[in-house]
Formats: C-alpha cells, structure tokens, sequence
DNA sequence: CCCCTACCTGAGAACCCGCTGAACCGGACG
DNA sequence: CGTCCGGTTCAGCGGGTTCTCAGGTAGGGG
C-alpha cells in the first residue's frame, strides 16, 4: 500500500511517516507543491495525502493539476480548522476526503485504508469553474442551484472548455475536438454554438465565463465568469 | 549519467570531479561562464551544476541564456552563504535547485540524483522579465498585479521580445518572426507596433521595458525595465 | 553646426473577425 | 404525414485590428 504525503512541516510530517510505516504502509514524503506533483504524476499511489498550505504551489493547485493530467488517484487533504478555505472548497476540487488539523493519527489510518480500498474509481466525475459545472458522467450542467438543458453538442463544446478553463483554446483544436479531426465545414459553426452557450449559461446569469479572444480563439474563465 | 561542473576555483572543481566519478557520474569541468554556457549548449547533460561567481559571465547569466535557448537541462547553483544573491533569486532565474556553500558531499549526490531523476522541467509556460511577464497558453500579460489586454499581433510581438528578453533583435527578424517571411509591406510596421506595446506596458507605468538601439533593433530588458 | 538617416507619432483607411438572425436539412416521434 | 428539435449553413453587419502614410523629432557623423 504506497502512500505519498505532501506536508511541509517537516517534524508533522516525519511523524506521520513514522507511523504509517509501522502500519505496515509504504510512504514517500514531499515538502513542497511542485515536487508533490511530480512524484505523485510519476508513480502510482493508492493515495496521496495532501496539505492545503504548501510553498510553492498549494495543495489545491496540487489536486487541480493532477486531475487534468488524469491523474486519479484519491486524494486526502489535510485542511486547517482555522483556514481560510473550508471542506468543501477541498472536495470541489478534486479531493476525495479531507481531515482537519489536528487529527488523530487513527482516523488517518481508517480513512486511508477507506480510500484505498474505494480505489481509483473514486474518480470525481464534475468539472467545476466558480459555480458553474459541468459532469460528464451524467452529462448535467449547473450553474448555482440551477440545473441547465444542454443538447449533446453544446455539451461537448462546454466539456471541453471546461478541461481547459483558463486557457484559451483555439477554434481549430475546438473543431477538432469537439467535431472531428475531419470536419470540412464552416469554422463559423463554432461561434454559433459559443452563442448558443452563452445564451444559457451566461446571459440569463450576467456573466461572461467565455471570453472570446479575438484573433486567437476563446476561454473559459477559471471562476466561471 | 552525465555532469557538466562549471566552477572557477580549481581545487575545489578537483575535488568535485573526483568525487562524483567515483560515485559513478561522467563529469566535465569548466572554468568559467562563458565555457560553461557553450557547453551545456552543445552536449546533452543530465545536470548542470553552477557556481554563481564565474568569470566571464555569472551563472545567472549562464542559467538566462540556456533557458533563452530552448536548453532546459536542470540547473543547480552553488551560492555563497554570505553573497549579494539569496537562493530565491537563484531558483527566480531558472534554476531548479540550488546549494550554499560550503556543501556536504553527501547532500550535493543526493540533489544530482534527485533532479537528474526528475528529468528536464517541463518547460515553464510562463515568460518573465521583472514584473512584466506573458504567458502564451492563457494568452496573458500581466505587469505586477495589473492584466494588460493586448491584440495578437501585439501579443506575437511581445512573446518574441520576451524569448529574446536581454537580446538585441533586429527588425528583420521581427518581421521575419511576427509577420512572415516573405511580408514585402512597410518596415514601419514595426516601430508601429514597438510603440503600442510601450503604450501599453511601459508608458502606463513609467518604465522602458522595451529600448530601442539605433541602427540594430530593439531590445526588451531582461528585468522587465 | 548642419544634414542625413533612423525612428517616432498621430490619424485615417481597409480589412478581417466574430456576432447574429434566419433559413435549411434530416431524423425522431406521434 | 406533419411537427418538432438539433445540427448546420449562410449572408449581412458592426467594430476592433491591422496597416499605410505623411510629417515630426532626435541622434550621429562630417
């Protein structure tokens, strides 16, 4: 059973190695963002354990990149009781538990055994940007408390701007990913679908999670607008 | 698993060598800046190990100008405890992980496996120079906490400055590299250009990032201005 | 000190891109 | 067979973007 801990006090952290190991599991530790997500993009883990407050990248930032990398190994966050994030801000990102510091070292141990038993198919199924998300599994698209209608089409544009929100994707990769690698017609299909979007996820809300970006193509804000 | 040592005080460069080869490494010697840049630029390391204090040319300057050749071999840089540098800056400059001396034997292998195992880094998407950096994914340009909105063409121009961040490029290449090759309008266009980018990220904020040197080109100034 | 060249600058014209409403098409379903 | 719905195409429009041009300015050599 491979566990990897992300935690940057490094005294916390021996600890828990400590005693993970004489619970019979195998642990890596990382003290910073960046090689936390290195090691757990390069080796398969049962588990990752991971601190919100990391230097260099946060353990949000952590978890958000592992899972656009497909990456789906379960994820522990370890949030502080006085942060400024809460729990849920943690499972909307991609974790799939969390433990609030300070913990006892036997909850930790229970629920890891939980996760790793639970295994990769813990895989969270919604893309979320602000309030606005999206979950391919049951193809559902929510803005707030709102339930939004889609046709499949639309569906697969917005999915497809939401695995790249923040970036700004070109109407030639949208074409090809959304239409086929083969697609001869009009690029202007695009901008009519873009509309048809907006029309349900921005207007009736006044808000603008596509940006469109003249010249180059469009982007879907990492907030949702 | 090949090393490039660049180190100007001899006997300590011996000492190194001889370790490392017996720990297993290839390792090259160079003297000074200049040599060391060369090298790394023509053969493939694993690691490139640099000292800050090098004649010729820093190791800042050595770790600037093999990033802003495409070269992305991982850098770890020697600082002196008490010099004018902290490792912030070193890591700032495109180094991946740094060492003060005087340094463990022991601690240097370690680091060397470790970066050598992490391999290149992914080459970072984000360009800087100072507090002006641009960031050709998102299609971003941001001076400090300010987000610039820029045109293409406005934006293709600024991403080559910045490649070329410290370097004079000629109009020629500009064209050449923004425009096309075979663009047969007004050089003018050029100077055009340069001028709404000055409009837009140094006039604002009473900089100069972008010198123009009369008779070669321009130059963008490697620390943003 | 003058002149020539390189560069800067403001304005305007041409163009292209994206937006939009509407029409067309084909399949599903009653 | 008619209707509805999703997908696609089309053409006009509006405005930002790109580029040209002409005149002004500054630097450098003779």
């Amino acid at each position: 059973m491979r566990i990897l801990l992300v935690e940057d006090e490094v005294a916390l952290a021996e600890m828990v190695r400590e005693g993970l190991t004489g619970e019979g599991f195998a642990v890596d530790v990382m003290h910073n963002g960046p090689d936390g997500l290195w090691a757990a993009t390069e080796h398969p883990y049962d588990v990752v354990v991971l601190d919100i407050m990391l230097p260099g990248m946060s353990g949000y930032e952590v978890s958000r990149q592992l899972r656009a990398r497909e990456v789906w190994t379960p994820i522990l966050m370890l949030t502080a009781k006085d942060g400024d994030y809460d729990q849920a801000d943690a499972l909307d990102l991609g974790a799939d538990d969390y433990l609030t510091k300070p913990f006892s070292f036997v909850v930790l141990v229970a629920r890891l055994r939980a996760l790793a038993r639970r295994g990769a198919p813990a895989r969270p199924t919604v893309l979320s940007a602000g309030d606005l998300s999206v979950d391919p599994a049951r193809r559902r698209v929510t803005r707030g408390d709102d339930e939004i209608s889609v046709t499949s089409r639309e569906f697969a544009l917005l999915e497809f701007l939401m695995r790249h929100r923040g970036d700004v994707v070109s109407k030639t990769a949208i074409i090809e990913n959304v239409w086929d690698m083969n697609f001869d017609g009009d690029h202007n299909i695009v901008e009519v679908y873009v509309r048809y979007l907006r029309r349900k996820i921005d207007l009736p809300y006044g808000r603008a999670a596509i940006e469109t970006v003249r010249g180059s193509g469009y982007r879907l804000a990492a907030d949702g607008g």
